[in-house]
DNA sequence: ACCTGAACACCGTTCAAGT
DNA sequence: ACCTGAACACCGTTCAAGT
């Protein structure tokens, strides 16, 4: 806690020109998109040369990968919050998904972003110390999760077959999230194909997940409205004001 | 069927051009990935001008986005053939998540691809015919497989409950298995967070959700070996010959 | 009428020159 | 020692000239 301490006044600053180049970047993406942006305009906006760019990230992806990296570390920082909620287990996996919700509805374009630099061409332009830091987050906050699973079988909630591994639940609710939200971002005409409510999927999804496993209290048995309203407007309260109105109408749709 | 004759010699040829460039936009996305692609090489590798490119295609996110509507009209085809599957709805239900995944890992260039064309700052750049095009293929193959579920409702090997529409069953099965498949091919070290086997997680997540429906016969009353078999050597025999030894290997465990 | 490739604008990256 | 911005190579896109 005391490094910052221990840090020259010349490192402190050029730890905070680094904020400044991906402060940047983010604004200039949010607002010029993944094609939009270019080292010309950090430079300008950020009022440094492009050079001092390159002394922070030896390209272009590199900054994109940084950026990612901090993003998630703003993920795990609110899935932690929902890791602690005051409540018995199956309310606080609830909390953890609507973290994870929040996470992408608050920033949309990290949550793009992230995909872009996955894909596999870009990823061998990053170097193996950004990949590896974008790795250890994902790992940490997969762990965070986990533990929640443990909690509610301690706790004797849950009760899993011995062929599901705690690990393979959380498996499972990452993959139905990931998925369902990249649909929901990607605006997919779900309402013409006949899925009257989309963005509720995620959370009827995940009860129906949760309750095949017989987590204790079934999804029947919580009082949601409840539930909800502690978390988005206690616990994620300072989160979901940041929403702009429309986005937070959508997202609370979600946990209508 | 004979639309084919009423063309001209010209529009024939103007045709054939056009798959000539995206074979080999294709090929070369393959060989040197997203950021490796140019305009250049596709006009080189093909033996034209650049300028006849553009006589096609307005620019390289359309080439792009044309390259995926083809491959989707793949995976269409390959969805379909699942459907007609000679078994019962659970097993061609089965049948569809087999094709699906058979399709990312025969073209899994174009499944990234799909990905990166899907992100909001590309889509702009993207006509709305092309755009159109591509949901068009994508509604067709959800309308597909809803077909099935209704069948299983109408042969009596499904009852919904009154809350789950038959669309959705299909949402979260696609959503699942999109999900799963983009975690699997970004090459996350699942074996190292505590999975396993990550490959067999959709198997197994699909039959999971399927049981918890009482999509009968449940999973445990299948022969899940025999009917893989007939499914990979019968059905979809030409394309699991088409992968290449490795890729095969890990395709065939998810199946395992 | 169609195709070509030179020309243009722009962008990522480097590095010699400046402070 | 650090920063700058001109210079370079490259790429998407256009269009005048050629066939």
């Amino acid at each position: 806690m005391t490094t910052i301490k221990t840090l020259t006044r010349k490192q402190r600053e050029l730890l905070q020109r680094e904020d400044l180049i991906l402060d940047t970047a983010r604004n200039l993406l949010y607002t010029y998109g993944y094609l939009g942006l270019t080292m010309d305009k950090i430079a300008e906006s950020m009022e440094y040369s492009k050079g001092t760019i390159y002394q922070h990230f030896s390209c272009k992806e590199e900054v994109l990968t940084n950026l990612c990296i901090r993003s998630l570390s703003l993920l795990q920082e609110l899935i932690t919050r929902a890791a602690q909620f005051d409540g018995c287990s199956r309310e606080r996996i609830t909390a953890v998904m609507v973290a994870y919700s929040l996470f992408v509805f608050l920033y949309p374009t990290d949550f793009d972003t992230l995909q872009m630099i996955k894909t596999c061409s870009i990823r061998d332009k990053i170097s193996p110390e950004s990949q590896q830091a974008l790795l250890k987050t994902e790992i940490q906050v997969h762990r965070t999760i986990v533990e929640i699973v443990l909690d509610a079988m301690a706790q004797g909630d849950l009760n899993l077959r011995s062929d599901i591994l705690p690990e393979e639940v959380v498996f499972n609710l990452w993959a139905t999230a990931y998925g369902t939200l990249l649909i929901l971002t990607k605006d997919v005409p779900l309402i013409q194909m006949g899925i009257p409510e989309p963005y509720s999927m995620l959370r009827r999804m995940a009860n129906h997940f949760l309750d095949s496993l017989h987590w204790q209290p079934l999804s029947g048995k919580i009082d949601g409205e409840v539930l909800y309203q502690r978390l988005l407007e206690n616990l994620f309260a300072p989160e979901v004001a940041q929403l702009s109105p429309e986005v937070k109408q959508r997202f609370l749709s979600i946990f209508g």
